[in-house]
DNA sequence: GCGCTCGATATTGTCAACAATTTAGCCAAC
DNA sequence: GTTGGCTAAATTGTTGACAATATCGAGCGC
């Protein structure tokens, strides 16, 4: 109704490739054959929630767009019933927002609530850090000097792309380091719930020079094993996103429907 | 198999009660008649979810026990896609299990991860109680004396269950002044989490003398509206739950099987 | 006697038809 | 012109039947 047609389309074109990637390591162990009826192999139930999450992230389905389920159904070519689940799903990953009879939307997530999350995730990666400030090893400390080391060349190269998975790995040590799965599962939720107020920060060409100190800053402090350190330096960087978070929005505001997903 | 039958009963004869109350509220407006055919009413997906779960906090079901679909079915007279879903939110709320093609069973929360989940609540919560010293106004000084008061004279008077509630409405004060949702939400699910491991210490005869003091002083901190104090007045209680769960466990592990809930 | 394949059974996963609900458009009445 | 109810269309929710999968036990060869 609010857009006639073809724009499941969206979901289709690019969703269906990484979908049954996924999906072909399922039904790879024996050929179903059906009884001679050929229901197409549709998407199983996990493979229709990455297919709806990557296009959800890459910004193919934009905040707020509704997700009907026969469409989501025709476009991925999956049952209704696994296209529902899979909206379930992802409502508890907090990324769809479902109504009781209404349908299911791509949850919009305001911006007070991005920067209560980023709050939420201050407190607990402080957590982390300080535990991994505890826990450190020889090998650990090699590997997060390394990371260090590499995170500064990227900022000088103004390799924004390099820059954003570099800082992930460096999350991704201190969290392993850490030894506090429950923390690692609470973030991995806060994380992909602002994915999209996340990438406006991340992919920015200046950001790299803003946030390499505050990293530096962590890393050092973790591996001085300092854990008060640590957690401090970890504050001091969230709370610069908090402030750049609500300046960035502040500034986009005018502009109101755009998104300009790469400024 | 592993236990023939009659087990079930175990969930039906308690639970359809509190199921069948948040199910009315919704078939209420219409009666549906459907053609004549009378399909029992099932419960709905949500009632299902709430009577299992309300099922496991009570210890009805304990931990390790399989959940098959057929048996809810029959027990709480659901259709068993209702029965299917409800443990995918179970399972979404960590107190299920699941594990493809294999079923569902309650989930057993080692000890470890039960530290663990206190570990991340004690860093969201020292969040929310700072937060709540710096946004507190003279009327939740009131509400928060007043409860303290009623803490006071609980524990004095050995009013165990008294002293349960009590903590819940402090908690829950000091959570609605932080203007923290989505830290709440994340409490919620870790506090539901090991609910049976905090059921341990919570309705112990001597904990309010122990709990008490840390309780008051985190009360304190917040009416003085001095957020330090508060974060380090919460990390010491938690401190102290942690340590306590360590003991009990202790002591609990020669009587393996057994679950003196009401130590 | 021991291990192994092969069937029987129990249980979960998928699907498509059906029921219920909401929404939007329309006409009538005020 | 606006409000109110009524009907039709679109969409979600539910159910039962069927398919796929794992588990267990019996028979069989070694």
């Amino acid at each position: 109704m609010e857009r006639p047609m073809g724009e499941s389309a969206v979901l289709a074109n690019n969703s269906t490739d990484a979908a049954m990637k996924s999906a072909g390591t399922k039904k790879s162990t024996k050929t179903p054959a059906t009884k001679g009826k050929i229901p197409a192999a549709s998407l199983s139930r996990e493979a229709v929630v990455e297919a709806v999450r990557q296009s959800i992230f890459q910004g193919r389905l934009v905040p707020g767009q509704r997700l009907v389920e026969a469409e989501i159904c025709e476009a991925l070519n999956a049952s209704r019933g696994n296209v529902r689940t899979a909206l379930m799903d992802l409502e508890h990953e907090g990324l769809v927002e479902r109504i009781a009879n209404r349908g299911a939307r791509v949850r919009i997530v305001p911006l007070e609530e991005a920067l209560h999350i980023v709050e939420v995730r201050m407190a607990v990666e402080s957590l982390c850090v300080a535990r991994a400030a505890e826990r450190i090893t020889p090998e650990d400390r090699i590997e997060l000097q390394a990371l260090a080391q590499q995170l500064t060349e990227k900022a000088e190269q103004g390799d924004v792309d390099g820059y954003a998975d570099t800082t992930r790995s460096v999350f991704e040590t201190y969290l392993r380091m850490a030894n506090q799965p429950v923390a690692a599962e609470v973030l991995a939720k806060l994380r992909a719930r602002n994915t999209r107020h996340r990438y406006r920060l991340t992919y920015r060409k200046d950001r790299a020079k803003v946030s390499l100190p505050y990293w530096l800053e962590i890393i050092a402090a973790i591996c001085a094993g300092d854990p008060a350190a640590a957690e401090a330096a970890l504050r001091a960087h969230a709370q610069n996103v908090q402030e750049t978070m609500k300046a960035l929005a502040e500034a986009e505001q005018p502009f109101a429907g755009l998104t300009p997903l790469s400024g």
